[in-house]
Parts: structure tokens; C-alpha cells; sequence
DNA sequence: CATGAATGAGATTTCATTCAT
DNA sequence: CATGAATGAAATCTCATTCAT
């Protein structure tokens, strides 16, 4: 009996979580194809296939769909990027991993990280979601790691003495260039080639000891 | 008479243009407080101080109103760059030319350089502003460029190598990262600072003999 | 078994009674706190504790649902104001039990003696509560009683020989004016001295012999 | 030149106030058929004979069309009541003045007399239009000059020693009953027979040498 | 020509009602 | 029967565009 009942819960639940996904995929589908001021309530009701009242059971009106569909999404980014921060080795391996998920991430999950990966800062989305503090502070969070390890570079003397904070942008921007190919261009990059330059040119011109063959 | 007539058209014409520019910088104003989708031709008219009437006459719509707006300050942005790609000096000299102009252009004139400078991707979402073929038209251009000049510099046995399109990318994305910066950070950096250190990490990255102190 | 079915079948009416009854007392909190209008179904399902589709089994539609909630007050504030007309007595004694029955009503039933109690008249504006006749109906029975009461007294020489019906309708009005105050004021006003100068302001005005001392 | 300039402004100014008028008519005619939540902009813009866009020109919402429309009708009761207050002659002449204003006020501006005169308060409008408090404000105006107009009559020995608060508020109701009487009948009363008898009732009543024949 | 009042299509949001579970 | 998720018609309000003055 509490099992029949546990279940019907959990299936209720596990439904409305997937309505819940359901309606946060046709927004970004929409979002990609017609920016967020054009993307209408209806357009994302008759994109999920649900109603317009029944979206507003899941998310009290657009502003806070949208941010709930960025904050998700970003949340899961800062995840992921702080775990190849913590990954085991030197700032090298560090900053190599980091370069690596950044790139998966714009692979697997383009849509947010083309929003999320630089490109995003200020335009059409901001004057209306009031979410860019919590997208700032994420990007804060991130770069203060960055400079930190270029900083015990430098202490450390692997790394030349330049300034740690615009390394860290420095790098972070290169690597978000990827993106910017990837939409850029017709025939997409071929994702090696591009991990390759970018570790020899960016750290050739850093490290003390040029022996960085990754 | 032909003369004054002549005289009087001009001043005519010279008036046309002048209030065009104040409808266009009233828009730049505005798209940069607002945003694009949240500007309206009322608020375009009250900041020019002209009627909305008055502003069709100028342009036939709104769209068409932004779309003059970006590739104006778009094309004055590709010929001062062109100008710096064309000084004379070797590639490294011409590299930091373009480098340096593009600081300037960002300085002076942030707002379309946000626009123009990387934060476009956002931008390039939005349908409704049918102009990002043009912009990315002016981009390949540019980047086409800068892969030249990079390929000579690598021919040449200059700069180590390298993929000579990556390379530009890189460039031209770590140069245009200063406008992150700009927006991110409470305190604005110092620009020579910038200049200096991307010098270093980049062109010590590339450069086959790094006697390379600008 | 007949008894014990009957029984059962007692059981459930008793239990659709009672379920019918906290519905409609939850309906006129709400109506109160938030208006008709404003007064949703939801609401409503919410505070008596029900699915929204119960109600509906109780209720064929919201109109409906707030027609038998004012109509079971009406009637039920008629039953006792005609109980206090039919006691025993001269026509003051009457009038005067008249009177306490409404104070007493005021008092104990706010909510439906604030809207039928001369509050009503904005009400009549609203059409969606196509009650109005049915209250109407009700209101020119109880007046029609006082009139009555009013030419009794007339007749018999006890009250001064004014228009019985002008009357009827100053005496219902003057006695429906506390609940104004009572809605008006901070402080609420003191029963009984309320009573005691509408009596003797009222009975003054149109006794014949001024002995009224209730 | 200036007294063309003059007219041209004067005329685009009357116009607009013209406008403005019909738009509060078309409202207060909805108003009394339909009750303010169901008469929507549509309506009053159908009404009015122009678009919708157009009434949002003249009121920023339906609220404040419907606060505007309420207050300038007060406002202007307000003043006339005032006036009879203030007329030359003993309490009871401007009580009775008092009287005759409220009457024609009633019988002249049906409408907002309805909702103004006892009859508003709470009801549909309450919870939505954030007026109530201006029109308390001006109701206990109103009944603080009665009250000290009863207070003077009772120091002056020519009214009964009664508590004025309730006396201003008993006569105040009195007086607006007719408008209940006015809803409730289908011929309407005689406003003479009317004022004769609820001066004699309400006056006999109080004064203290009942040689008050008006 | 310049003006800005008027327009009305279209966007967001609410809520009475239905119906599959 | 009870439930409450889903529905979609309808309300409010905005703003690009037109056109009489």
C-alpha cells in the first residue's frame, strides 16, 4: 500500500519534472531561433505542446522562466569547470583541463554556452532578466580560481611574471574564441587543431621553460 | 541664382544629415540603456527632440533605423582597422597598429564596439535585425586579413608554425577581450597595463626569436 | 438493513451537508477579503480544503455557488426579522425588537448583513450575480411589513401621521446605518448607546405622546 | 501671430479635455451597467468611440481612469455640500440646506451619487481601485462639519442633548436613503413629499421646541 | 514638411471549467 | 467520487506605424 502510494507521488513527480524540462527545452530552442523578446508565451506553449495557462503552472511568468532556463544551465557550467579546477596536478594540468570542459561544454550544451561563454554580458537579455548579477557573480567565481592559479604559477616561478588577472582573462577569452569559430563558420573547426594552437601559442608565450608539449 | 540655389540645397542637405545624426545617436543612447527590443520609436523621438512622424521620414522603419545605425559606425570601425593593417612594418608592427586601434576604437566609442567587438553573438540570435550577414561579411574580411598577415609572418620564418586562422582568431579575440573587462570590472583597468601584457603572452607565444619588447 | 442503509445514506447527506456548508463559509471569507471578482475558485478550493473539482460537484459554476450563499443569509436574516415583527406587543415594541434583531444581526453576521444591510446598492451593479430580484424581493416584503407596522401605529393614533411607507423606509435605513459606522470607524462604536439615541431621535420625531422610554 | 499660435494651442487643449470627457462618460455609463470588473477597456474604448491605445493616451491604467473618474465627481460633491454648509442662517436652515443639495445632487448625478452616498464603501470596487481612502477622507470631512453643526445646536439649547457623532451620521443616512429608495422603486418617490417627512420626522425628533416647520 | 493623436494588432497573464487518473 | 493538471478564452496594456492638421 505505501508503496502504491510512494509510487503514484513519485510518478506524479518525475511528470512534472519532465513537463518542467519539456517547456525549459522549447524556450531555448526558441531562444536560439528567435531571441528572447521575440519568443512568445504561446510560442513556447505550442513548442511543448501544452497550453499557455499550463505553462504558467511551472514558472510564475517569462522573466522567471528564462532565468530559471539560464540559471540551471550556468550553475551546471560553474559545476563542471570547478571540478577540472580541482582536478589533481600541477597549474598546467589544471588550466589543460579547464580548456578541455570548456570545450565539451560547448559541444554538448551549445545553446547555453554560446549565451554564457562571453558572448552573452549585456544585450538583449539584459535589460529585461534581471539575472546578469548572478551570471556576473559566477564569472567572478570563475575567474578569481583562474587568477589564483596563474598566481601560484608565477609564485612558483613555471609561469612568466605578468600580471595574474589578465591572464586569467586572457585565457578564459581564448578559450571562449572557440565558440565564436564554432558560430562563425560553415564547416566547424576541428577541435584539435584548435586545443593544439591555442596550448602553444598561450602558453609557449608564459611558461619560463617552453618545454610544454602537452 | 544657380549658385544660391545650389547654396540653399546644401545647407538643406547639410540639415537632413545633421538631423539623421542626432536621430542615430539618440538611438545609440538609448539602445545601450535599454536595449534593442525595448527602445521605442517614442523614446527615439523624445530623446532627438522630434516627432515620431518626423523620424519615418528619415527612415522607413525601425529596423531599418538600426540596421543604418550599426553598419555606419560598423564600416568607420573596418576602415580605420584596414588603415592599421596598412601602415608600414613588418607583420609584428602592423599586429600591434591593429591592436592599438583597436583599444581606441573600444575607448571611444564603446558602445558599438560592445556591439560590434564580441558581445554581437547574443545579437546575431535576434532575427529581427536582418544585418548580422553584413557584420559577419566585414568580420571575415578583417579576420581574412589578419590570417594573411599571419601566414606571411610565418613564411617569412617570424612567428613560429602555427595555423595561421587560429592564430588570427586568437588575436583578434584576445584584443577584443579588453571590452569584458571593461564591462565586468567596477574599477576600469589600466590600458597601457593591457596593451603591454597581452603583447608579451601573445607575441612571446608566436614569435620565433622573442626580442620582441615594443 | 433498511435502517442501517438509511442510516448510512443519513451519514453521507449529513457529510455532503456539512461539506457543502464549509464551501460556502470559505467562499464568504474570501468574498470579503478579496471581493467577487477577485474570488477565485482556486481560492476557494484552497481554503475550504478542497480540490477544485469538488467544488464543482457541490456547485454547477461559480455564480451559482455565490447565488445559494447569499440567498441561504437572506432568507435566513428574513426568518428572524419576521420572527421579531411577529412577537407580541404594541407596534413600538415591534419596532423596537426589529431593531436589536438587526443590531444583533450586524453583529453576529457582518459579512452578509454588510452586503445586505444597505450595502448592497453597488452590488445591484454588478450583473453577473443575477440575485439581485430574489434580494429585492426579500427586502420589499420586510418593508412592506414595516409600512404596515407604521400604518397600524398611524391608525391607532400612536404615531404621528406621516407617510407610512416614507417612514417604513427611514427607520429600516437609520437602523442599517450602524453598520456604516461600524465599517467607517477605528474604534467601533458602543452598542447600546447607538440604540438608545436612534430610539429616542427616531420615536421622538414621530410619536404622539413622547413617553418612549425604551 | 501669437493670438493664432494661441488658438491653435487653445483648441488642441480642448479638444483633448473633450476627449477626456467622452472617455469618462462611456466608463460611468459601463460602470452603472456593468460593475467596474466586467466593464473592460474594450468596452469603455468601444463606448467612447475610439481605439484602446487611445484611452491609455488619456489614463495610464483602468484604475486610475476609474480613481480619476470617482474623484472629480466627489470632489465636486464635496464642494457643493460645502456650500450649503456654509449658507448664512441658524443650524437647521443649513442642515436643511444641507438636505436639499444631497437630493438634487442624487437626482443629478445618479451614478456617482450612488456610489458616493452610503451605498460604495466596500464593495466591488474596494479591493480593486485604492481610492477608498480619499473617499473616506472626504466622507469624514463631511460629517465632522454635521457633527459640529448638531454640537452647536445642542450648546445653543436648540437641539436635545443627543450624542452629535451619531446624530451626523443618523441624519447623513436619512438623507442618502433616498437614493435606496430611488434603486429600489419602480416609480420613483416624490422628492417633496420625500424632504417634507424626514424633516419632520428627524427634526421633530430632535429639536428641542418643535415649532420647526420649514 | 513637421507634428503627435489615433490606431489596433499582438504580447503577457489570469482563471473558470473540464476530464483523465 | 475526489483530485488537480491542463485548458484556452478573455482581459490589460504596449508600441510601430499612419495620417489629418
Amino acid at each position: 500500500m505505501g508503496n502504491i502510494k510512494l509510487e503514484i507521488a513519485s510518478r506524479r513527480e518525475r511528470e512534472w519534472y519532465r513537463h518542467r524540462r519539456e517547456i525549459l527545452s522549447a524556450a531555448e530552442e526558441l531562444l536560439v531561433e528567435k531571441g528572447f523578446e521575440k519568443t512568445t508565451m504561446q510560442d513556447i506553449a505550442a513548442r511543448a505542446e501544452f497550453a499557455v495557462g499550463t505553462i504558467y503552472r511551472f514558472f510564475k511568468n517569462k522573466k522567471v522562466l528564462f532565468e530559471e532556463l539560464f540559471l540551471e544551465s550556468w550553475r551546471d557550467i560553474e559545476t563542471k569547470l570547478n571540478q577540472a579546477l580541482d582536478q589533481p596536478g600541477d597549474e598546467l594540468a589544471r588550466l589543460q583541463a579547464y580548456h578541455r570542459t570548456c570545450v565539451m561544454l560547448i559541444v554538448e550544451n551549445e545553446t547555453m554556452a554560446r549565451i554564457f561563454y562571453g558572448q552573452m554580458a549585456n544585450f538583449s537579455i539584459d535589460p529585461y532578466v534581471g539575472i546578469v548579477g548572478e551570471f556576473r557573480e559566477i564569472m567572478k567565481r570563475l575567474l578569481g580560481r583562474l587568477e589564483a592559479l596563474f598566481r601560484s604559477g608565477i609564485e612558483k616561478g613555471r609561469f612568466v611574471d605578468l600580471d595574474a588577472r589578465v591572464l586569467a582573462i586572457g585565457f578564459d577569452t581564448l578559450v571562449g574564441a572557440y565558440l565564436a569559430v564554432l558560430l562563425g563558420e560553415e564547416k566547424p573547426m576541428d577541435v584539435n587543431a584548435w586545443i593544439k594552437t591555442i596550448n602553444r601559442m598561450f602558453f609557449n608565450g608564459i611558461m619560463v621553460h617552453s618545454s610544454n608539449e602537452p
